[in-house]
DNA sequence: GATGAATGAGGTTTCATTCAT
DNA sequence: TATGAATGAAACCTCATTCAT
């Protein structure tokens, strides 16, 4: 993988993975036809389904089978366990969403209206992972536990944005290591979003978070 | 729950859970003796030693129990299942660092001294969590699913720093919502030092990132 | 059954099952075409391919299907079962080596060359043997375990050496039982065919085996 | 190990193992106590009596559980497969019966009375492998299909007698390689052992086999 | 107080087998 | 003729949990 950033700060940048293969084949090797790709979809649809409700270590094959309505043979024609449809899933979601979360950073003026910018990164984010909460957990939690294929699908995502804010730290002369910056804020925007509903409890909705992190990244990235 | 914050912000602090409740009793009831106590004790060690490797929700009885050095018909005497050994480690290790941690935030002289006062609360926090990473990664993800003894045991943990941020805040006349603030560089603080080793294969250093977090504290709390 | 042994020693040569059937037919009774019996082929090379690595009781129709090139249903169009596939192909070899097993036998010159004629017989068993160990090995098995189809095409294929050397016995007038005495030389020279590999880890080599049964046949043969 | 053969014929004799280990420990690496050493024991002949009626590769946890009287999570306190259970079992076949195998060749007066000591060595023989025809099956099966532990506890329990014998054809000066002589022999005795059932189906009674084998040993072992 | 032993319960996996196309 | 797909059935295996000692 090629190292894209325009910045000349060797080593600095995260190690890009390439995108995710996300692989479609059948246990036996063979591509299933149109009706077994709708069975592997309704699979994965329930195991996304599941991991709203249940943690991930918690998947049952049997359960997952059962919402999907089928039977767990079915499922092990397709997954060799309950985690591989988990990993799909997680990879599905990083295919389709390491660009525009990199976007979300680098489209940003960050020179001409740094507030702005930088609320509409922090807003970004806090809506994406609320949108897809239990796969980035899993992300998250699996990735902290040490397992590799989670890690890098962590590491791809999250390269996009990291990079990004490493150049805007760059252009705009903050302070400190970039990169240590960026993996600082990034954290703080994976973690407040994964908490969200906690921090609600507390009594901050979501728009005082948003100007909260706003006026970090801010501060943080612009000098 | 009384909130027991000194602080008059009615409302906007997070609700405080009294210290928790550690259950020495037995199985029947009784209160163990001295033999009885120190069993009980090596199988939190065993418990605790074993969360180092495996995922809380993979830990078995029998594992905790040759981990201890007997057998899990011994386990059930002190405790009715696995979780509730965890939980009994969260709570010791709340009881013992909730006065601590706050005071690592309260103590420093924000007005005199701000960046002094920002690097020695990031350094505390990032240690503490380095040294206890796996009970806190417990608290973390079973507040996350909902687990409300765990989430009890984390509020009342990080009630103490949340709330001294939020006093330091409100007396630096900080821009902003005090306590959001406060949620946020807590959760920022918690994932960095949960993702530490992560970030270290990126090329940031344990120094890196406590300046980094100190300068975010500091920006933040302090006008 | 009838005994079409040709020898008059009533009741004392071995009971002769008729050549084998082997059926060609498909599940629904029809023969098959070219093409048919072409898929028919692939399955039985498949299958006799995977017996020389698998034991015959671990044979899998899915795994002779894949090897065959094909789908577990297509095998069910020819074999009701995986069983039946290497009784097919216990039966062709049957069919194709019962006359000249039967002659390696008879056409020795057992008067005028013994340790010739004893020769070319012990060899022509080990390569017969050792060139068909897998299938000979499951009629062995099967046979041993009681299924009387195996069974039968086991005592057909011995039928004709057996035959041949109760002939040579009674007419070189050799002592004892000549029945027996054929029996016990066959079981010789399948168990020590069968275990060829084993001796050789012994430091026993093929020629010792052949030079060495060769010497038993010879005297127990020919008086 | 040592190789006891007084005969100078070095690297002929087979490779000696040691006696089998026999592992009495519970799955959590724990002694059984009494009660469950008597467990262990109605499971291994629970295990016995199903190699009688089953093939080995047949075994099924279930139904062993069920003979013994117990439940499949049982069988697993002791033994980790059914596979191991049968190692067990052939293993103290193997110890128990190796002495007294070679004994059975090694006590003869070959000098003096070779015909009584090969009819000696044949009936024991016979005997031996009548009473124990399944767990000597499987030992017989599994070695074919390459299995080590199997293969070793075979060689070792072969090992005596095939020495004996070897012994012997070398101190009578017969004619040939005696390891090979041996191997042959033991292969022949083993195989009209295991197939006396189907050879009594060609009129050959237990007498006549035994005459017959015995003939074959006297005229290979002694001159 | 401690634990050897046993097992119910439940999820995992594998396959033979079928059926509609 | 061939096969994609689905699945019932059955074995495997693991654990939490209990009970008698």
């Amino acid at each position: 993988m090629i190292d894209e950033s325009p910045v000349g700060i060797a080593g600095s940048t995260p190690p890009a993975e390439g995108p995710p293969d996300i692989d479609l084949r059948a246990v036996d090797g063979r591509l299933p036809g149109r009706r077994g790709l709708a069975t592997r979809q309704r699979l994965l649809a329930a195991t996304a389904s599941l991991l709203e409700t249940t943690g991930y270590r918690d998947l049952k094959v049997v359960e997952v089978a059962r919402e999907a309505g089928t039977s767990p043979a079915t499922f092990y024609q397709y997954f060799p366990d309950a985690e591989s449809a988990v990993l799909v899933l997680a990879a599905e979601l990083t295919e389709a969403w390491h660009d525009e979360l990199a976007t979300l950073v680098a489209d940003g003026d960050w020179m001409g209206n740094p507030d702005g910018a930088a609320r509409h990164a922090s807003e970004g984010f806090l809506d994406f992972w609320t949108a897809h909460r239990a796969v980035l957990g899993v992300l998250d939690l699996a990735s902290t536990e040490g397992d590799e294929r989670f890690r890098d699908l962590r590491t791809w995502l999250l390269n996009g944005p990291t990079t990004a804010m490493v150049d805007v730290a760059a252009a705009s002369g903050a302070a400190g290591d970039p990169m240590a910056a960026a993996g600082v804020l990034v954290a703080m925007l994976a973690h407040v979003s994964n908490h969200q509903v906690g921090l609600e409890r507390w009594g901050v909705d979501r728009s005082a978070l948003v100007a909260t992190m706003a006026g970090v990244l801010r501060r943080t990235l612009v000098a």
